[in-house]
DNA sequence: CGCCGTCATCGAAGCGCTTCGACGGGCCTT
DNA sequence: AAGGCCCGTCGAAGCGCTTCGATGACGGCG
């Protein structure tokens, strides 16, 4: 059952090596100047043996873990595939950085906080999905855990966040209509439910859309179902005869205002223009095909980690981090 | 910055309780008979500070890290809503086991399972998606690391395996157009790249659907653009012109697939009945919604997360699990 | 030519916990 | 009434690592 190589000992690298086991923590720290050959010799005693240091061990003499803590929000209604991004980004850039990441669900809220803390299970965490008015926030505050954020919740005070530029990406779907000639155009904007939790960002689109182009353009709210979003779309044209160009700021509507708009005589990609603000897949399944303006979130995982980690190094980081919005032509 | 309760050790809530830090350990591990009142005492105190062990120094002196590792293949092209409720039932289930859970990602292969084995960072491993022929599998065998796979490779000998039974799921399938009076049946099979690397899993839905049925039921393999699966249709609907039900095993056709029987005049839901085996979304968003078989993540992250837990904990566990299959009406 | 600073290395002291053996005091047995 | 047992508790040893101060060896400098 068990293999060759089970329990190393940093004792067996340094007899192998013929040194003091300080000799071999030094050699892997490099937190002291080792003669070349010595180090030389430990490496290749580390490398026979397949010797790894005892994670335990070493967190308990060092104070350092070396695992980050990544807490996701798995139980409501956020985009799953967009959330598995996030997570296979932000792994891929910890274990760059020779971090692992310990996973835990939203659901175990402040006290998961401090548990995680206290045993110094972790050294920092990423918080995603953060909510204008997040209890975790405050605990996280309590707790001085170094932390970065993913969002922006009411007071970021003191706090690392790091977000997608909402204002920006609605400014880049005001300007791709523009661009296409559309003298009209509109934000067809989330559900009520997406604007009630997490009001910042929604309102940052809107701003950024709105921008300085007065009344040719307008922010019309929108529920997700596909007779609102019907009766949604026909108003907003019968209002605004000239409309030529939309951007939707709602997933799951995307589909269902197609389907309005061909039922209103609109041909999108010729006298009518859509851009959507969601992940791929959402403007990839639609004819034609829509660009899009989407939620990096691998980028916003590598930032996150590695803010965090700077962090943890004593470095400093800015409070806050935008992400600049990218808009995919198809 | 550093919160109250900043660094609270054993010794801290041995001497507010009046009693050796030992005794501590063995009220909260119950590994020894304690009495009552100085449980309580103990209790009391280890709430007053907040205490929670140093995972790290529980894990050196007890070999017991408290921590299970998960690796998902985070990289290929599977469907990441699944791998997400997996994640989420697996840190769930973990939880109430009072264990954490470590993201790994496929690509860092046997190494990576190398690395956590020898560090002890984790006790043992929930291996993902695993392919008939995977590496990773023997690497597993050699280290000895407890482990339960989620899939079955080639060699199964002497491994904890957890799936879905695919064989009922297909029986299922033909089940229900059996009863729904569909005389002459197929199964419109799976891409071939998907075939390629789990040969197994497709072979036992084909196995599952044909039954005993003879030739009123056929399986077709199917490619997923839209362009062919028009034309398998076609050709399905040509070589049995009495084909009233249809089980599709491939998640990205079934649009596709519902389109083509639209051109071909049939009525789904009346004179044709098809089924799903795939994610509820899948069979959610067609026009009419479909039955559907889904692969149980949730429920194969728990069965996998507490068979792993049976086995660190010594007891034993069936080397093979197969999942019930579930058939959602809609 | 002897003194001192540097460089490479060593040894020992913990980090905070679990666990093993020991030990005193009741209670049951005879 | 005395011996044995079990129960509840304690103290000490150690898990494998990092880190600090100490120690030789070596060369450069006055």
């Amino acid at each position: 059952m068990a293999g060759p190589g089970r329990g190393v000992t940093i004792a067996d690298v340094a007899s192998r090596a013929g040194v003091a086991a300080s000799t071999v923590s030094y050699v892997l720290s490099g937190k002291r100047s080792i003669s070349p050959e010595t180090a030389d010799r430990v490496m290749q005693a580390v490398a026979d043996l397949g010797y790894h240091p005892h994670a335990g061990a070493r967190s308990l003499a060092s104070r350092r873990a070396g695992v980050i803590a990544m807490m996701l929000p798995l139980r409501d209604g956020m985009h799953l595939p967009v959330l598995m991004q996030f997570a296979s980004g932000a792994v891929t850039e910890a274990r760059r950085q020779d971090q692992d990441v310990l996973l835990m669900t939203a659901d175990e809220g402040p006290a998961g906080l401090a548990r995680v803390a206290a045993s110094a299970i972790v050294d920092g965490l990423i918080l995603m999905d953060v909510e204008v008015r997040d209890p975790r926030v405050e605990a996280l505050r309590r707790l001085g855990l170094p932390s970065v954020l993913i969002g922006f919740p009411a007071d970021a005070e003191g706090l690392t966040c790091v977000d997608l530029d909402f204002a920006a990406a609605g400014r880049v779907c005001a300007d791709y209509l523009a661009e296409r000639g559309c003298g009209e155009i509109a934000l067809l904007g989330a559900s009520e439910a997406v604007y009630a939790r997490r009001t910042g960002f929604a309102e940052r689109v809107r701003e950024g859309f709105l921008g300085k182009r007065g009344p040719s353009a307008e922010v019309w709210p929108c529920p997700d179902d596909p007779v609102s979003v019907q009766r949604t779309v026909k108003e907003l044209i019968a209002a605004k005869p000239d409309l030529a160009g939309l951007a939707v700021h709602n997933e799951p509507a995307v589909g269902h205002v197609m389907h309005a708009l061909a039922d209103a005589g609109k041909l999108v990609g010729e006298d009518f223009h859509v851009v959507v603000i969601g992940p791929d897949e959402v403007a990839e399944r639609t004819h034609p095909q829509l660009p899009s303006v989407l939620v990096p979130a691998e980028t916003l995982a590598e930032t996150a980690v590695r803010h965090l980690m700077r962090k943890l190094d004593g470095l400093d980081v800015p409070d806050s981090t935008l992400i600049e919005p990218q808009l995919t032509l198809r």
